[in-house]
RNA sequence: GGGCGGUUAGCUCAGCUGGUAGAGCGCUUCGUUUACACCGAAGAUGUCGGGGGUUCGAAUCCCUCACCGCCCACCA
């Protein structure tokens, strides 16, 4: 064997081996019968590549699948990837504009998608090979993958998880819990899609509040009074305007009213009045009633809410509220509207509305462009800055003495006078508060989303999650670490309906086809198929009716564009004639990413057939995620696989914390600290990776990780193979017929280290059922190298130089406990422990399939080999001791003297004189009547052995040393006598607790005998 | 504005249902002992964030304050 362990060639050879054996197929290695134990894997991105967080998750999945397998469950470790649509579309675009291939919009939708099967089945290999050099031992061949079989998928890519997806989408319509409908929505204006809440964030921004005058109509006037609470009046003025505050002066223009709280008295006299929005062309300027809301707050700012339904979601319910039209004012790509009537006709006819002379439909007021002329086209961010400027040049601006501290320093320092002007205190300027607000952002584009009102499809996720949260309530699905049940419960009770359409092309392409209706909405038809959806229209509009398939709704409309004109003076919808062929489109969006993970779970199982999979493996044993994914992956399929199978998708769910740097900072791109986990692997091997994060996953706390905890578990593994080259040089592995049963040990040692391993392997087992990850690496870690390496391994020296016996045994413990080491440790250290395993024997299988063992400590454990390799131990670091700060020199083998020894201790020293001698490196063992002087006491339990180093010592330094000692040992004796004294402690505390607590005390006692007796020797020399 | 975490040795963190403060790394000293220097031996280091309370006994339970972090939220 080599000095270590050379992990970089190894451990592809060993994964190979893994793989040919078809090693981690499902139920691989199953017992009979077996209970099943199934984990489907959190899809990675396709496009993706692995970062920390994907190791430090698939590690955990890896140590709980391999653990099960070798314990002869049926194991299926469920691997594959998600389609992940803005993510791969943007990834593939990128990569085209690099390539100066052909735009998306060029190349068109059909050219566009077969691009990104492209791309995923070239990048698809990065991940799952990257999941690979971790160990991960997924069945590979089951990998999923979300789009699988979708209609545009090329060869190769076949699967069911698009019908499965397209079942779901028609079932849940065709119960009505999936409508489509003109809401508002987060729109992220880069990549010119809908997102749902989850995906935007809000980030705390410096942004400005201006204050505007909104004047009254038709030169009207009010008495403006603000009292205090008792009624006193504050402050008074005739007005002929509101005061509006906004953080974005450029939706004015959308403006269909102002709110008030209806208990609000300023302004009570001016409550149904008309206001004029200050900006526009002056001879349009467009008129908006003052209403009454719950939802301004008197309190803040002026107290009036201007309401632009249209690009905000409160001002947008109290439009519904309030019937107030919702004006659109930007395209998709959030620049200001240029399409439609130019402003004056539209002003018109929003004024009309306004007025009441007119009521029309939503895509009718959603045709109406409000913008003025000179601002159309012009970016959002412009438009504000221009539509500043013209309220402020035309003296709407509210004004505030340049002290008022409301002001942000720029407008302070603009307020500074010009030659001769008004001294600073008195010079007015516009109010223009300086204030963090939080904006929000896309999650992928991170652009300011805008709220859109668009058409869109939504899940009544208000409808569906009952069983989602009943089930975690009464524990059929356990959430652990517990906190993050509430975190779930907090969402799932406060759910809103779920957008789940995406004006996307890399996707599953919603499942409906649009025919006229009538009037100027669609009618449409949901099916599996477009035969079906085909099927449904016939049924509808007459067999003998005759469609034609177009490419989108544009030309559906141009088609029937001459229809309509031919309709407009028709009155009766059945007198209507149809035109030759009705065109039929199928709706161009395609379904969240979500959507068709949140069937992850029977969807790569095989639903919708009816396979044996999923009755062996559903609903699967765990789920293992990280806490930022609850809400977007956790709670959907809770949600989904009770709408749809009516089942629980797992019995439990461990959430995982982030892996941070290790200054805990959150790992990203942009701070540049990022630990590649790849690179890791490279420089330290899969195994120490993998145990690290195990090592530090403490339960719901964030990791942070160090390069040299990483190196430190390296060496972990290289303590292993040494101890495994030790055996093989003492001929342990020689012609070795392993067995699992532990061998039957004559000698003390070899008894007593059969005993710790028993416990061991009980601990780790406790740990890992309760997810307790870093308390079986570490339980491992400590008996591993603290009690397999530096204890045994040196006690089994002297041994193999005994007769052959003894020499035999000791081979064979020391074989057995070391494979224990291999087994335990393999879902840990897959890598070292398989090749340890094919060096140290000759075996049947490999140790991926070992068997687990179940021998209990309580069998295993020899009370009397336990007390007796305790006491060993601490003579020997007494002795250790003591020689290092008398400075005894290492090399020298000392006499050792003993004044009482006991008759257990005397055999204990018998048993036991080679390894002591050794160890502690002391030459003959003498009996004297007292210690002579100049000798260095060492306390063990009752007995007192002594160094006599007359001559050698520093009496001084020994006394100093022994009072050091006695210090301590006083301090904890006091300790004990004074608990034992309190008659309190001695009646309320455990019987138990007050015996240990007395043993202890005379144990103590015994020590303080001996250093006291020790101390009065050198003081008689002193 | 709500909610949830955290505050323990120089650093990173364990300490489950209250019963003598732990680990790893780092640090100091020593070491060519026939597995391992990715090693061994021996060490040093803590008013367990502050303040109250419950208890015979609190790092651990309760209250409160401070600071740090995260999540959620519609204040124009």
């Amino acid at each position: 064997m080599d000095k270590t362990f050379d992990a970089k060639t190894a451990e592809t050879r060993i994964y190979d081996g893994w793989e040919e054996t078809g090693a981690f197929r499902a139920g691989a290695n199953a017992k009979p019968g077996a209970e099943a134990f199934s984990v489907v894997i959190p899809p990675p991105n396709v496009t993706g590549s692995l970062h920390m967080g994907h190791a430090f998750n698939n590690t955990l999945q890896d140590i709980l699948v391999r653990w099960h397998r070798m314990r002869g469950h049926d194991t299926l470790w469920q691997p594959g990837t998600d389609h992940a649509g803005i993510a791969t579309q943007m990834v593939t675009e990128r990569e085209m504009a690099a390539n100066g291939e052909p735009s998306r919009r060029e190349m068109g939708r059909d050219a566009f998608l077969e691009r990104v099967w492209e791309q995923k089945i070239k990048s698809r290999g990065t991940i799952i090979g990257q999941l690979k050099r971790l160990g991960a031992s997924c069945d590979w061949s089951r990998e999923a993958f979300t789009m699988s079989g979708a209609p545009n998928a090329p060869e190769g890519e076949d699967g069911n998880f698009h019908d499965a997806v397209i079942r779901v989408f028609v079932d849940m319509y065709e119960k009505g819990l999936i409508y489509r409908g003109k809401r508002l929505v987060n729109w992220d204006p880069h990549f010119e899609t809908a997102i749902s809440d989850l995906e935007v964030e809000n980030v705390e921004t410096q942004g400005q509040m201006w204050h505007f005058k909104y004047p009254l109509a038709d030169g009207r006037t009010y008495t403006y009074v603000e009292k205090d609470e008792d009624g006193t009046v504050l402050f008074e003025e005739e007005r002929d305007y509101i005061s509006i505050a906004t953080t974005r002066p450029e939706t004015m223009l959308g403006d269909g009213a102002v709110a008030v709280h209806p208990s609000d008295s300023r302004y009570a006299p001016i409550v149904g009045a008309f206001c004029e929005i200050p900006v526009g062309p002056k001879e349009h300027r467009r008129l908006i009633p003052i209403i009454t809301d719950e939802y301004p707050d008197p309190d803040f700012g002026s107290g009036a809410v201007k309401i632009t339904g249209a690009h905000d979601f409160n001002d947008y319910a109290v439009a519904k509220r309030g019937g107030i039209p919702c004006y659109r004012l930007m395209d998709m790509g959030a620049q200001m509207r240029a399409d439609g009537a130019a402003y004056a006709e539209a002003a018109e006819t929003a004024m009309a509305v306004a007025r009441g002379e007119t009521t029309l439909s939503e895509s009718e007021v959603d045709a109406i462009n409000l913008v003025p002329d000179d601002l159309r086209g012009h970016d959002r961010f412009e438009a504000r800055r221009r539509v500043v400027e013209q309220i402020t040049e035309e003296g709407l601006a509210v004004m505030v003495p340049a002290h008022d501290p409301r002001l942000g320093k720029k407008a302070a320092r603009k307020a500074q006078p010009e030659e001769g002007g008004t001294p600073p205190e008195e010079a007015l300027v516009p109010l223009i508060e300086e204030k963090l607000i939080m904006q929000p952002f896309g999650d992928r584009s991170k652009v300011v989303i805008e709220p859109m009102l668009t058409d869109q499809w939504f899940v009544d996720a208000e409808a569906v999650v009952g069983p989602a949260l009943e089930a975690v309530r009464d524990g059929t699905v356990e959430i652990l670490p517990e906190r993050d049940k509430k975190v779930y419960f907090h969402w799932l009770e406060n759910i809103e309906p779920w957008c789940i359409s995406r004006q996307l092309w890399w996707g599953h392409q919603i499942p409906v086809w649009h025919t006229p209706g009538f009037g100027d909405e669609w009618r449409s038809f949901c099916a599996a198929t477009e035969e079906e959806a085909l099927q449904q229209m016939h049924a509808t509009f007459g067999d003998d009716a005759e469609f034609i398939m177009v490419e989108d709704e544009a030309a559906a409309t141009e088609m029937l564009a001459g229809y309509f004109q031919n309709m407009t003076d028709t009155t009766g919808v059945d007198q209507r004639r149809r035109p030759q062929a009705i065109p039929v489109f199928r709706d161009p969006d395609v379904l969240d990413t979500w959507f068709s993970s949140g069937l992850w779970p029977i969807g790569t199982l095989g639903w919708p057939e009816d396979t044996e999979e999923l009755k062996r493996y559903f609903p699967t044993s765990v789920l293992i995620t990280g806490f930022d994914i609850i809400f977007f992956w956790v709670a959907r399929m809770m949600m989904m696989q009770y709408a749809v199978v009516g089942e629980r998708p797992f019995d439990t769910v461990y959430v995982h914390a982030l892996v941070r740097d290790e200054k805990g900072k959150k790992m990203s791109k942009s701070l540049g600290n990022v630990l590649d986990p790849l690179d890791l692997i490279e420089e330290y091997g899969a195994d120490a990776v993998r145990f690290t994060l195990a090592a530090m996953a403490a339960m719901g706390r964030d990791l942070k990780l160090s390069k040299d905890r990483i190196a430190g578990y390296r060496n972990f593994g290289t303590k292993l193979w040494n101890a495994c080259r030790f055996a093989e040089m003492n001929g342990v592995f020689e012609g070795r017929e392993a067995s699992a049963t532990p061998p039957q040990a004559r000698e003390t040692v070899n008894r007593w280290i059969i005993g710790e391993t028993a416990r061991v392997r009980e601990t780790v087992d406790e740990a890992l059922e309760g997810y307790r990850f870093n308390d079986a690496a570490n339980t491992l870690y400590s008996f591993v190298w603290g009690v397999v390496c530096d204890w045994y391994v040196e006690f089994s020296k002297p041994l193999f130089d005994k007769d052959p016996e003894v020499v035999a045994e000791t081979r064979a413990t020391m074989g057995w406990v070391l494979d224990q080491c291999m087994v335990l440790l393999h879902p840990f250290m897959p890598f070292v422990t398989e090749e340890l395993w094919g060096l140290s024997a000759k075996r049947d299988g490999m140790l991926v399939h070992a068997d687990w063992p179940d021998y209990r400590a309580a069998d295993l454990i020899d009370a009397e080999a336990e007390t007796e390799m305790r006491w060993v131990i601490a003579l020997i670091e007494g002795t250790r001791s003591a020689r290092t700060q008398m400075r005894v020199p290492v090399g020298l083998y000392a006499p050792m003297l003993v004044a009482d020894l006991g008759e257990k201790e005397r055999g204990a020293w018998d048993r036991n004189a080679d390894l002591i001698k050794r160890l502690a490196r002391i030459e003959r063992l003498d009996e004297v009547e007292s210690f002579p002087r100049g000798t260095v006491t060492i306390p063990v339990g009752a007995t007192s052995f002594g160094l006599p180093l007359e001559g050698l010592i520093d009496v001084g330094e020994e006394i100093a040393r022994l009072e050091k000692a006695r210090g301590k040992l006083e301090k904890e004796a006091n300790g004990l006598r004074g608990r034992l004294k309190n008659p309190k402690f001695v009646e309320s505390a455990p019987e138990e607790v007050v015996e240990e607590t007395q043993a202890n005390l005379v144990a103590r006692d015994e020590d303080l005998a001996a250093i006291d007796a020790a101390l009065a020797r050198l003081k008689e020399i002193g």
